[in-house]
DNA sequence: GAATGGAATTGACGCAAATCAACTAAACCC
DNA sequence: GGGTTTAGTTGATTTGCGTCAATTCCATTC
């Protein structure tokens, strides 16, 4: 929830031509889905020539937060968390990724990379030299305003966090998880309310700022009173609407009390 | 902490400088402090000329959640808070704002302001039609790069503050805020170990994510075990070693330990 | 198909911090 | 100067969630 996103204009991005394009790796998924989409076709075709292709496996990580910073990365497929960890060595989850979605922007300014991005399960990635960025930049000066679009949306999205990290309850966070969550795979194209977590409940619960055991316990209680469903790691929303009143604080309903009774 | 901070590459700005630069309503802040700085003399007195002064008194907004987003701002005197506001009226504050910091940045990607700002105390403003910005950095590309490094910057910093938010206890959270205060005000020319907030305990407690009892408390523990000293709105750092202990969570040392008993 | 290990669930318990409440101290105003 | 208001402190009580511990459920691997 917390990347660079919906970097690409076309939103209603099929699954089918997301494979597609993965499957070219000159054709970089970048092509029809990021930053350089609003602009002429030869300079999308200077810029992307650039772009190189790198698979991970789940648990490998793309880089380290200290790294030199000298790349900008793209999710072509598959899922990425990204991470901080404080003096102390305690770390936090600050985001998930999914394809589309760019990375390690924020390594512009120290020339370091300030968190730590890891693959949750087999994911593909297409790198970019910062240099070429900005060689590339400077005879397209729409490509930086696009960028700042993409990082004020980033910026928003992070400031929307902390109201989640500092002022809601678990039920509101985990709520509010599984909505948003819902809404970013759905735009990727997949199924309406069903959606497939890459991620372990402990990774949810670090996240949103929890235990483990609260976020499993919260499950149950969700899915006992039908707002969803759940099956290990696949999840489907039952109750869209009382979801969201728990999201935000509210009671559920009538209607939902006499149904957990 | 939470802002676009260290526009100016001189963080040893005295604050009879600072003081100097405020007094004269075409000689903005920014001149010595803050994007334009590494720019050439020509292209800073354009831009310079651009930048309307504005003055807030105590409470007064500057911008509201929302509204559109047509001018970024920097605060040349005085503070000024951030918030973000839930569906459900829960207001949650995302930052400080002192002299040199930068506001409203992230309103460009959607065009309406993410956040509301707030003068905490009376402040001057040093405004920017977005629109200009965008003419004269046309012919400056290097000042676009500085917006890079800028919000990069604020970017990592909001990551830094999820950690808090989301990991710590509350009185980490404390020393941690009390910490990187100082750290913030020494920058801009105020005295070692002593600072003058300018927000009010309920501020402090809803920006660190806890009730303000808790914060009242524990300041006055703090103060108790001789790690600070505090009256009303004024604090100095007696003991910063063991305050930056608490802050990684560790135990405050053997030494405290006996002098609190 | 049995064995190993990590992920997830569930229950019992304790604690850190929220809430509720009473009081004090400044600041503000007529 | 006295009365009102707002900010801040301190204490008593409650509670949400974390911690600890025990099981169960799957996914691997031999």
């Amino acid at each position: 929830m917390n990347t660079i996103k919906n970097l690409h204009v076309h939103s209603t991005a099929a699954p089918n031509s997301l494979k597609a394009a993965v499957g070219s790796s000159l054709n970089c998924y970048t092509r029809k889905h990021c930053v350089a989409c609003k602009l002429g076709d030869i300079h999308l075709s200077q810029f992307e020539r650039l772009g190189k292709r790198r698979v991970l496996r789940k648990g490998e990580q793309l880089f380290r937060q200290g790294d030199t910073f000298q790349s900008l990365f793209v999710v072509q497929s598959g899922s990425v968390k990204s991470s901080v960890v404080g003096d102390d060595g305690e770390e936090q989850i600050t985001g998930f990724h999914f394809p589309g979605d760019m990375l390690s922007v924020d390594g512009m300014d120290s020339g370091q990379q300030t968190y730590s991005a890891e693959a949750l399960e087999t994911t593909s990635i297409c790198e970019f030299a910062f240099r070429d960025f900005e060689r590339i930049s400077e005879s397209m000066p729409d490509l930086k305003s696009q960028f700042f679009k993409v990082m004020g949306k980033e910026l928003s999205r992070e400031k929307k966090r902390m109201l989640v990290l500092g002022r809601m309850r678990a039920e509101q966070r985990l709520a509010t998880f599984i909505l948003d969550t819902s809404r970013e795979l759905r735009s990727r194209g997949q199924a309406n309310d069903s959606l497939t977590f890459s991620m372990t409940r402990q990774d949810i619960a670090n996240y949103l700022g929890l235990a483990v055991e609260t976020v499993s316990r919260l499950l149950s209680q969700f899915a006992a009173t039908d707002l969803v469903r759940v099956q290990r790691r696949s999840l489907e929303v039952l109750d869209r609407p009382n979801l969201e009143n728990l999201a935000q604080g509210f009671q559920p309903t009538a209607q939902l009390i006499a149904r957990s009774a």
